[in-house]
This record gives C-alpha cells, sequence and structure tokens, in this order.
RNA sequence: GGAGGGGUGGCCGAGUGGUUUAAGGCGCACGCCUGGAAAGCGUGUUUACCGAAAGGUAUCGAGGGUUCGAAUCCCUUCCCCUCCGCCA
C-alpha cells in the first residue's frame, strides 16, 4: 500500500513510478478521490458539531425541567439527523473506493531499478560457476528422474492431475536432504529463526502481502475460505501483522520450509512436462523485518545467502536485476537467482529475493518503536527464496547427471543422505 | 458438532442512554525535586481529518438499526477464549 501523504506531496513521483511498470498515470484519479473525501469529511463534521451542540442544550434543558425548550431543540436537531445519516453512508462508499484503489496499485519501484517491459529486459550483474562440460548429451530432469523410477508423474495424475509429481524412494529423500541442509545453513550460519508456520491462511493475511485484492485467481481456496499459501512468505511476513516492535529486536531474521499451492492461472502449456512448474512444491523461504534504514542493505545480505545455498551446492547460477515491468507488485528491488540446466541448455529462476519497503507493513499495520524520537514507524519487509526446493533438486539432477544415467550426490548433502553418494535406479 | 464467556487507547482494565474531554493503573516522554539517582510530585501520551492557532469532528472488532443523543439498547457478521464431544 502507498503513503497517502507520500502520494500528496510529490503525485508526479508516482505516476513516473508507475509508469515504469506500465501502468497509466493514477495521482490526479487518486488525489481527486482524497480531496472529494475530506471535503465531506469536513461538511460532516460540522453538521456533526451543531449537533452534538444542541444535544447538550437538551440535556440542559431536561434537567432544568425545561420541557418547551428542550422540544424546540430536538425538533432542530431532527432536522440535521438526515443530512448527517447521508453524509455518513456518501463517506463510507468513497474511502471504500479510494481503500481498493489504493490497494490495487503496485510498489514503486526503487531509482536504480532498470526501466523495461518484462524479464528480457532484466539486467544479468554477475555469474558464479562455470557450467560444466559434458561428454555426453545431458538429459533432462524428468528424463533422469522417470529412468530412475523415482519421480512418477503419471501416478501424480491419476490422483491429482497434471502439474503433480510423486517422489519416491532417494529422489524423496534427497529432497529432504536439500530442504534440511538449506535450513541449517540459514539458521546456523545466517542467524534465521526456524518458524514452522501456518499453510492456511485468511483474508487479512493474504492481504497484507498484497496477494490480494488483485492476484486471487493465482491462489488456491479451501470451501470454507482459507487460502493455501502460495509462498511462505505470507506466513513468515505476517508473523509480524498488527505488531509493534521494539527497535532493539530487530532486524528479525525467519525461514521456513513449506509446501507452496499455486493455481498457475494463465500459463497453462508453459513448462508443462517436468517438475519446473507444479501446483504443489516445497521452498525454503526467508523474510526479515528491518528498520527502514537497515531494508536495503539487508536485500544485498539476503541475497548472498541465497547465493551460499547455490554455491555450497556447486551449482553454476547468474544473479539477475529485475527490470520494473517483471517485480512483483510488492518489491521496490529484486535480485532473481538463476541456475544452469544443462538438460534445458538454460538459466532458470531459482530464487528471487526482493526489498518491499514499507508496502507491506503499511498494509499489516507491522510498526517499531525507535530508540530516538517519539512515534512508531513502519518496518521494511523483504523475503526470498531460500530456495526453490524442487528446482534446486530440478538442478542437481541435470547438473550431477553421469553417463550411465546416476546422479552424483553433492558434498554438501552427503550427511543428509544416509551415506548414499549416487542416486541408481531401483533394482 | 454442543454449551457458555468475551472483543475498550502502547498494555491492563472500569464503564448497561446525557448534563466539558472513555475512570483508574502500568509503561513511555518531559519537567520539578536531588551532589547524582531512586522514590515522590506535576504535565503529556491512539489514529485520521479540518484549522495559522485556539480548538473541532470521528474512532470502544466490523456493518446496519433504535434515539434529539449510543462504548452502553436491538439486529447481522467477523474474531478470540473456556468447557464438553470427536480426533493426529
Amino acid at each position: 500500500m502507498i503513503d497517502l501523504k507520500l502520494l500528496r506531496e510529490d503525485p508526479d513521483a508516482f505516476d513516473r513510478g508507475w509508469a515504469l511498470r506500465g501502468l497509466p498515470a493514477q495521482a490526479a484519479g487518486l488525489l481527486e478521490q482524497d480531496v472529494a473525501l475530506r471535503a465531506l469529511k469536513t461538511r460532516l463534521q460540522e453538521a456533526q458539531n451543531e449537533r452534538n451542540a444542541a444535544s447538550k442544550q437538551i440535556g440542559k434543558a431536561k434537567a432544568s425541567g425545561d420541557e418547551a425548550a428542550a422540544q424546540a431543540v430536538i425538533e432542530r436537531v431532527s432536522a440535521l439527523k438526515a443530512e448527517i445519516q447521508q453524509g455518513e453512508e456518501e463517506e463510507r462508499q468513497l474511502a471504500e473506493a479510494l481503500d481498493l484503489a489504493l490497494a490495487s496499485l503496485p510498489n514503486i519501484p526503487a531509482a536504480d531499478v532498470p526501466d523495461g517491459a518484462d524479464e528480457n529486459d532484466n539486467v544479468e550483474i554477475g555469474r558464479t560457476g562455470d557450467p560444466r562440460n559434458f561428454a555426453f548429451d545431458p538429459k533432462e530432469h524428468f528424463d533422469l528422474g522417470e529412468d530412475l523410477g523415482q519421480m512418477d508423474f503419471e501416478t501424480a495424475a491419476a490422483m491429482s492431475g497434471s502439474r503433480f509429481v510423486a517422489l519416491k524412494g532417494q529422489l524423496a529423500r534427497l529432497e529432504r536432504a536439500i530442504a534440511q541442509f538449506m535450513l541449517n545453513l540459514h539458521t546456523d550460519e545466517f542467524g534465521y529463526e526456524e518458524v514452522a508456520p501456518p499453510f492456511l491462511v485468511r483474508d487479512e493475511a493474504v492481504f497484507g502481502t498484497a496477494q490480494l485484492p488483485k492476484f486471487t485467481e493465482d491462489l488456491f481456496r479451501t470451501e470454507n475460505g482459507y487460502w493455501l499459501i502460495p509462498t511462505a512468505e505470507v506466513s513468515l511476513t505476517n508473523m509480524v501483522r498488527q505488531a509493534i516492535l521494539s527497535e532493539a529486536e530487530l532486524p528479525l531474521r525467519m525461514t521456513a520450509y513449506t509446501p507452496c499451492f499455486r493455481s498457475e492461472a494463465g500459463s497453462a502449456g508453459r513448462d508443462t512436462r517436468g517438475m519446473i512448474r507444479l501446483h504443489q512444491f516445497s521452498k525454503v523461504e526467508l523474510v526479515s523485518i528491518t528498520t527502514p534504514d537497515q531494508g536495503e542493505a539487508e536485500l544485498d545480505r539476503m541475497t548472498e545467502c541465497a547465493q551460499t545455498v547455490l554455491k555450497r551446492l556447486e551449482l553454476p547460477f547468474r544473479t539477475m536485476k529485475l527490470c520494473s515491468g517483471d517485480m512483483g507488485f510488492s518489491a521496490r528491488r529484486t535480485y532473481d537467482l538463476e541456475v544452469w540446466l544443462p538438460g534445458q541448455n538454460a538459466y532458470r529462476e531459482i530464487s528471487s529475493c526482493s526489498w518491499c519497503g514499507d508496502f507491506q507493513a503499511r498494509r499489516m499495520k507491522a510498526r517499531f518503536k525507535p530508540n530516538e524520537g517519539k512515534g512508531n514507524q513502519f518496518v521494511h519487509t523483504l523475503n526470498g527464496s531460500g530456495l526453490a526446493v524442487g528446482r534446486t533438486l530440478v538442478a542437481i539432477l541435470e547438473n550431477y547427471q553421469q553417463e550411465n544415467g546416476t546422479i552424483a550426490v553433492p558434498d554438501v548433502l552427503k550427511p543428509y543422505m544416509g551415506g548414499v553418494e549416487e542416486i541408481v535406479a531401483r533394482g
């Protein structure tokens, strides 16, 4: 949610920001609604003031037994009543319309975010690790997994439809090992607190992180009104919903390993084979809650935490700074990590780290009490994947495949694999 | 699923139709006092909007209603809690 006060001060800056995201100018229309609402409030207040003063006179008149005087004022006040009621109704409608408009507008990109329309305009800012030279034609992960007899799309489809998978045996264990490794890294070395959060949440939570009101079609919903989290960003960020934190306890860093549920509406036909795009996948998420002055630096730190996972797994990747048109709704700045997939001969997104400023905090009413000065301020929120577990498994299969179709287990995962050094076909 | 009890400011908590401001406490801020501190005393302390200011208006989970006037009465709804039942 953008700050209406800032919008009043510099409407052009907001229009420029929205233009970067391909939106038409909004500020004038919003300010018009704002002015109308405040003018109405003022009129309403004047009428209420008059009514209150008159009501007090009635009380006094009745106390002194002057029924006639009381009756005269009562008649005058009743006339005000209709006017006030109508004004209140009008005010409610105007406020609702303005709130919805504000809630439906995305965050303003930071100044350094490259201007661009879509992912083709993202800017590569670094590569880490060299893609391996294969002496044979590297396969895609789904061929590898199916040949190993441990990645079963057909059985999953039979019970759940397309975009589901069942992992078995050592691949199922590998997924667990990946998640364990990531969680241990983020908690033991980077100071994130592990959280096991709810996977079903209410409207307010999803509004807080801004999937609502605009992106309902991307989410699954239960019949009694719960939303299945599309990412643990929702659960973790809402840990501080409505909170007033003390500055001393910031930054708060939380991590969680959760399933993520996405309807993938609008992505029909894309990545239909394999595990790249599923309705359900698991992810280790990172969320930081900071003071405003720490927000930007925290994004760099968080991105490095995510990069470290790939480095330890010795997976080649590149780091992208997202352009304005490709950033998520809440973000001011986003870095994507794209892992090299030799089977696809392409870099594919495996992490996305975003700094949201106070955009989500304002929606959640997440504040902190500063050490110096008075008044509570909104915190900054950040979220990032550290990493998408399913896609990490894909990357390991493709990068660690051997000519005979077996998969070498990355060194850092061996402690989690119970002595297994190589994943082989089931006997 | 059954039966109850509740939602009041940063926090706790009083308040079942009126006659300046939602009592009181805690916390916090400032001041007085002190060699310094504690204690004590005093002042202030939701948010939004209008106003140069003084001040005003709204805000007691949300939305309707009754009334000249609602935190208070009525209706609807959301949320939290307790007990019972069922259950990993």
